[in-house]
DNA sequence: TCCTCGTCTGCAAACGCTTCCAGAATCTTA
DNA sequence: TAAGATTCTGGAAGCGTTTGCAGACGAGGA
């Protein structure tokens, strides 16, 4: 391994020489710039990043705290963020944090607290409003998907709006009969993302004049499969079965569609579904959603972050970022069937 | 930022002595440890990286590098390595590197050879002779799930005898018109999987006498929607039809099962079908598959790399390592369909 | 001609740790 | 009791960069 010492005499230069010509700092002359860049070329040298970020303070690393992998929504914000990331030439620490509560204590205890990283993206990561302090003491930019969160700027759709928005296109196409399958509102880690959903499905139903009725809303896991056995259990019973049905994500609403295909129902003949999220499979299942795009949230938190920490004085927006997500029509919802009689 | 220096006044000792105290290394008397333990914590010191990286050369990173994220199979690796690493004290860099050719050489040119981290994991990452042996002259433990690789210990299921075994289990049902809807030979990013699986698949046909026919390979992208356009065409054809199909992955095959559903026709009853991985979504489409454990790989290649890093003169299998894959029988394989007449 | 200004370069001082070395104190053993 | 071994601690050197400062040089303006 070769230092800049090395590079310095072979290009006959000093160190500090080398270093303004590789970093681009300072005046250099184009023709010692030359020697130098061919030089560290020769040689394979590549600047030790510890000693660097010792001097600079910067250590050119962006943690990522997400507490799922395997999920569309979170990795596809990985995706997104890591693209972005490394288009401006940081890297990227991942930390999958899960919601016990012994890993979250690690994180803030010994992780975050660290000289690793020069600035933080948390995706939906629900913390305490003294966390969020511990968080700002350490002075490094901070942003968040999900949210809002007090003092951290944050990113999300409006999920009481997408809920509505939801519902209220199947009160348009003539349903009454709207069943609501949501997640568990006890076991929510994401920013009460499931009892926003609901709330505004009630709120649509409300306006609507119709009762909420509490059989009318059943919890699941947000998977295809988890959301595949409670269709069944809903659908199985004639009497319970509703004409439509909003689910709080496509995973879900997939589940429910394929419990109706099981079971012989036809959708969107007897059965109008809609999901949120426009997931890659909601096209093949003529799944009408509410799209979100998780990637571009990954990139513009990306962008926040990074800004702040090249642009003295630059800050992101304080509150919370609302995104617009909108109605993708399919083949999954339809006008009730008349009834007979 | 309080500084070594600051715990060293606080606890009235030296900063030698802090730094052994709080690393553990060397001798310090248990009255000494406790007290320098207590000013750190009371500081909220915490050391710095860079520094420490600078004198010893360690940065406790590890390079991931992966083509995909959001799909099952890399997922499942990521959080088993995520995990695996943090255990261990160590920092998961991730490099989501897709096939694109430019992005390759910036890996190889820029990121790998910086000093940034300990170690590199690369996940199905293909690269030449020549390639590996930069990567080898950067002195790291590098660990790869796929291969195997010359001069690089590698990790996967024998993609043959998967190959071989999911069609010899239809072959002993009895089937004799098989088909394999595999990934496309071309655009194989991985280590050559679908060529791999095809040949098992052509080694098990020729075997049981039986003529491989061109038409009966048919290649797709490994997600749902694309094997559920490819399941439609070659189901929709009658003349065209087999009784059992063998699906490269889970995902293939659960598209196939769609597409069948969708055209009325019964699995297992008209057509047997069986996959690869044993993904989360096979259980509920009663899939039969050979199962793997990605997390359990990304597990083991981290243990490989750490312990070549901490455990002087260790160093792992030499050759490629080869994972057990079992068959899990399900209800979408079963005896062909008597033939009428 | 002299002065100023912009460009270019080198010296040397950090940055915050770890670790070698040596010395002091305590304990063992002959 | 002396000599050696063991445990504990501090001083100081270094890890490989970046950067403030100062000096040198050439060009342009008065």
């Amino acid at each position: 391994m070769s230092g800049i010492e090395d590079v310095a005499n072979l290009a006959g230069v000093s160190k500090a020489t080398v270093s303004r010509a590789l970093s681009g700092r300072g005046y250099v002359s184009n023709d010692t710039r030359l020697r130098v860049s061919q030089a560290a070329a020769s040689l394979g040298y590549v600047v030790s990043s510890s000693a660097s970020s010792l001097v600079t303070g910067r250590t050119n690393n962006v943690g990522v705290i997400i507490p799922v992998i395997n999920q569309w929504f979170f990795g596809s914000i990985i995706e997104g963020v890591e693209r972005a990331l490394l288009d401006r030439g940081y890297d990227l620490m991942l930390y999958n944090l899960t919601k016990s509560h012994e890993e979250r204590t690690r994180v803030f205890e010994y992780f975050l607290v660290r000289k690793r990283v020069d600035a933080v993206i948390a995706v939906t990561l629900e913390i305490t409003p003294e966390e969020t302090q511990r968080l700002l003491a350490l002075g490094k930019p901070i942003a968040g998907i999900g949210g809002p969160l007090e003092g951290i700027p944050t990113l999300s759709i409006d999920d009481v709006a997408a809920g509505r928005l939801a519902t209220e296109h199947l009160l348009l196409l003539g349903h009454r009969d709207i069943m609501h399958v949501g997640g568990d509102i006890d076991e929510q880690m994401d920013f009460h993302v499931h009892s926003k959903r609901l709330k505004g499905y009630m709120e649509a139903l409300t306006e609507a004049g119709i009762p909420y009725d509490q059989d009318s809303y059943v919890a699941t896991r947000f998977d295809i499969p988890s959301a595949y056995q409670v269709g069944k259990q809903i659908l199985g019973d004639p009497r319970r079965r509703p004409t439509a049905i909003f689910a709080a994500s496509d995973e879900v609403a997939i589940g429910v569609i394929l419990a109706a295909r099981e079971l012989g129902i036809s959708v969107p003949d007897d059965l109008s579904v809609i999901g949120i999220d426009n997931h890659p499979l909601a096209e093949m299942f003529g799944l009408t959603s509410i799209e979100q795009r998780p990637d571009l949230q990954g990139e513009q938190v990306v962008e926040w972050v990074i800004r702040q920490l090249e642009e003295p004085g630059w800050s992101p927006p304080k509150r919370h970022t609302v995104l617009p997500a909108t109605l993708i029509m399919r083949s999954s919802t339809a006008r009730p069937r008349p009834r007979l009689g």
